[in-house]
DNA sequence: GGCAATCCTATGCATGATGCATAGTTAGGC
DNA sequence: GCCTAACTATGCATCATGCATAGGATTGCC
């Protein structure tokens, strides 16, 4: 009984920090960079994917083909980003990339990720945030359901930290 | 050397996971009782604190007056919430609460919270489950800056399910 | 006791993000 | 060479939100 309210308030917990988390990264992103959360996970996208369509990055940030076109169409006014042509020979769709603007942005966007949650997890020791790692990527895969919005958990991934071969999402098709 | 960037491949993961756990929270709601985010919570804020006044309200879920405002007026719209008369002896203010229809959303929205979160734990055995928790509880500090929006990371929180002089946030004035 | 400052609520207006429906363009098979 | 499928783009509508402003109540000071 006391156990099982014990495990109720660790769980409310967990989910207030995962909820503050988020809103922490969402904010550090506005404030380095001005933008919001789906011109981040484009930016993102882009530039851990270079060349990819419209159409792909739309499932990476789970938004509507229109939704997705006045993004770029932004980002482009910006300056972040190039509408190139043609994604693998196929000129119907046009290969994105980031501009040296947009890599810069990149990168801070990252960065300021990175800071967060290292900010974060600077109150546990070494161990600790071992075994915190290791916890949260067993549970990881159990919160993601399988299929084409799968990578959309990923939207905001430094790709440079994920070893594809030990990623619970890649690892889950 | 090698340290560091399992360290960092952690700590993305930890970022992955609580976007996940958010994702997967909004959503919840979304399909449970059609509302949006800032709807739940001002659900879940008056449920949890009856009678609180739209000023105080604006305060818990981060949003501008005339903001908060318009998402009371739809709220009472679709027969959640009561403005009464007069919050504690001032008759500037307006008494917020729920009406029946508005405790089931509530109750509802917080299941749904709960749910999500259970079967994202329900990967780990009990023994990982406390040590989690013990770790986010650890941590969550950390995530939170002192002030004036320091209850906004509670927005979407189970009261029940919270012991307030365990809570960091409560704890942390 | 009255007046000014303060605080709460409400509303007009503007904007940005997004979805739906539709139209234009290119590829590739038959 | 034509038809279907896939990708891109755009017109239109809607919703959430912020800024600026206005109105009404409370409090405190004189």
């Amino acid at each position: 009984m006391t156990r099982d309210l014990e495990k109720l308030r660790l769980e409310n917990i967990l989910g207030a920090m995962s909820l503050a988390l988020v809103d922490k990264m969402e904010k550090a992103f506005g404030t380095e960079t001005g933008l919001g959360p789906s011109a981040v996970a484009a930016v993102i996208q882009i530039g851990s994917n270079p060349g990819l369509s419209i159409e792909t990055l739309r499932r990476f940030i789970a938004l509507t083909h229109s939704a997705t076109v006045r993004l770029v169409d932004h980002l482009v006014e910006q300056g972040l980003v190039l509408r190139g042509e043609g994604t693998e020979g196929d000129r119907r769709s046009k290969a994105l990339r980031l501009t040296d603007k947009g890599d810069d942005v990149f990168g801070r966007n990252l960065a300021a990720r990175r800071g967060v949650i290292e900010r974060a997890v600077g109150a546990l020791n070494p161990e600790e945030t071992l075994s915190l790692g290791q916890l949260v990527e067993k549970l990881l895969p159990a919160l993601v359901d399988m299929g084409d919005d799968q990578n959309v958990v990923c939207r905001v991934c430094d790709e440079a930290a994920c070893v594809r071969e030990r990623c619970p999402i890649s690892h889950m098709a």
